[in-house]
DNA sequence: CTCCTTTAGGTATCTAGACGAGTGGGCGAG
DNA sequence: CTCGCCCACTCGTCTAGATACCTAAAGGAG
């Protein structure tokens, strides 16, 4: 008993001046978001709609990536096509880098997924001395070397964001901020230590499709963009100590802000 | 002379195991990176690619898929495949809905569109009553029914986003707020007429890839996904006034925050 | 019972070609 | 000279295969 006998989808109109393998698409769309076929449920494969519309393969195949560039499915060498589950989301609330948060001694990152019952990991760790590129020079006041901070974020195995903290050589080369392990608090907690007291962040937020190397490290699916979050941090002397430049998963993230009305 | 015979692309590697395509996209998409091909300017046509590489078309034109589905390229029917050019972007900041701006007069969107020399427009104006949806109702405290604003905003003739004010029927029925037109400064100046003096706003951030009614919308180009944004206004006795979902063509938008460090 | 092989059923990649349809330049008729 | 048509070039869609490789389950060897 195919589930295509069912009904849950219909027929070609070849009237329609819609190509054929938009319209499949259409139907399928529609049945999973009707709930026809559910989270992690696989699509009929490939020969069956084959069978069922009568068109070549290609014309299926042609439909199966629209709904790829949409991130609506995803296939499964030799498995089957499947209905893209939503991962959980991890909001990042304004408050995030708020004092109090940082004088409990544990990353936020790790506190934040032991909070929710994730297994937090962080990997690809990096820190080294670097040539500044043009954007991070400007950012930071015409610096020309900068102390690179560079790690990797995972949930319960799976990666879904990408950092790398720029920090002028002259706050960051020979105290901790230079260590693979900052201490409690991280590098904020260390550069207040260090007489740096913050005043307040930037952020910078854009989304676009990711680079072929943000696929492989990050594991994206396809059709999943990614966030790019340039985070600048100043000082109560107005001075730029830091900036933070982070890729992230969006299908993993919602972002928080809260503005005053002033 | 065609531009293949002057070294702009390099071979196959028939002992990779990364498929031809890929490997023709990895070059081609090399090239683009490398400023071999410039913005707007044109890739070598299939045929010529074919030529080139001994494959079949099909195998071009999945390349060509791929960096359609990365935003690097776009075709146009007849003409040719197009580095696609990166539109200027507008800056949201936080500060954009500051007392300050709003007592201007005219909308915040105009404002900011004629100082950078564009030319605005908003056009599918909608203003009518309806019911809430659930995640609406939640979030304005559990209302049935609301005045819905819909929108859409261009600049220099190219749609960016389109969004939707949600109010409480109790605040805006009856008032310049259901009006197509809203009066100088828009509905937060008659929001603070009426009473409900603004204190702060709640911002939430999504990246993910368009639904085909969207990319219709915006005119979005494959591989450009948008940005969901969602603001829930709340005046000084802490009342959610308005919700306002927005989505924007992400490759048009950069988003400003600023965090305070307390 | 465990482990390996086989096999059926999936998707991944590629070929070769056909026809459709949009674009733009050249050329001939007027 | 101008207008309109034709044609070459381009991408869009679809067909009908072939081969490769992956997965999972069935079945046989030990």
């Amino acid at each position: 008993m195919s589930p295509l006998s069912s009904g849950l989808l219909g027929d070609l109109d070849p009237t329609s001046d819609r190509a054929v393998f938009r319209q499949i698409a259409d139907q399928l769309r529609e049945a999973i978001d009707r709930g026809r076929f559910r989270e992690g449920e696989k699509l009929p494969s490939e020969a069956e709609l084959v069978d069922h519309y009568g068109v070549s393969r290609m014309t299926v195949r042609n439909s199966f990536s629209i709904l790829q560039g949409e991130g609506l499915v995803h296939a499964e060498h030799g498995k089957g096509v499947y209905v893209r589950p939503r991962p959980p989301v991890r909001r990042l609330a304004s408050d995030r880098f708020a004092r109090r948060h940082r004088e409990q001694g544990k990353s936020a990152f790790i506190v934040e997924a032991d909070a929710v019952g994730s297994h937090p990991k962080v990997d690809s760790l990096e820190v080294k001395e670097e040539k500044a590129s043009q954007d991070i020079s400007t950012r930071l006041g015409s610096v020309r070397r900068v102390l690179a901070r560079r790690r990797r974020y995972l949930l319960d195995g799976r990666p879904v964001e990408f950092a790398t903290s720029y920090l002028p050589l002259d706050i960051a080369r020979g105290t901790q901020i230079a260590e693979p392990n900052p201490g409690p608090g991280g590098i904020y907690a260390r550069l207040e230590e260090l007489g740096h007291r913050l005043d307040h962040f930037e952020e910078e937020i854009r989304a676009r499709m990711p680079s072929p190397a943000e696929v492989k490290t990050l594991h994206l699916a396809a059709g999943v963009p990614v966030i790019h979050l340039i985070r600048t941090a100043f000082d109560t002397e107005g001075r730029a100590v830091e900036v933070c430049d982070t890729v992230m998963a969006a299908d993993a993230y919602v972002l928080a802000y809260q503005l005053p009305a002033t």
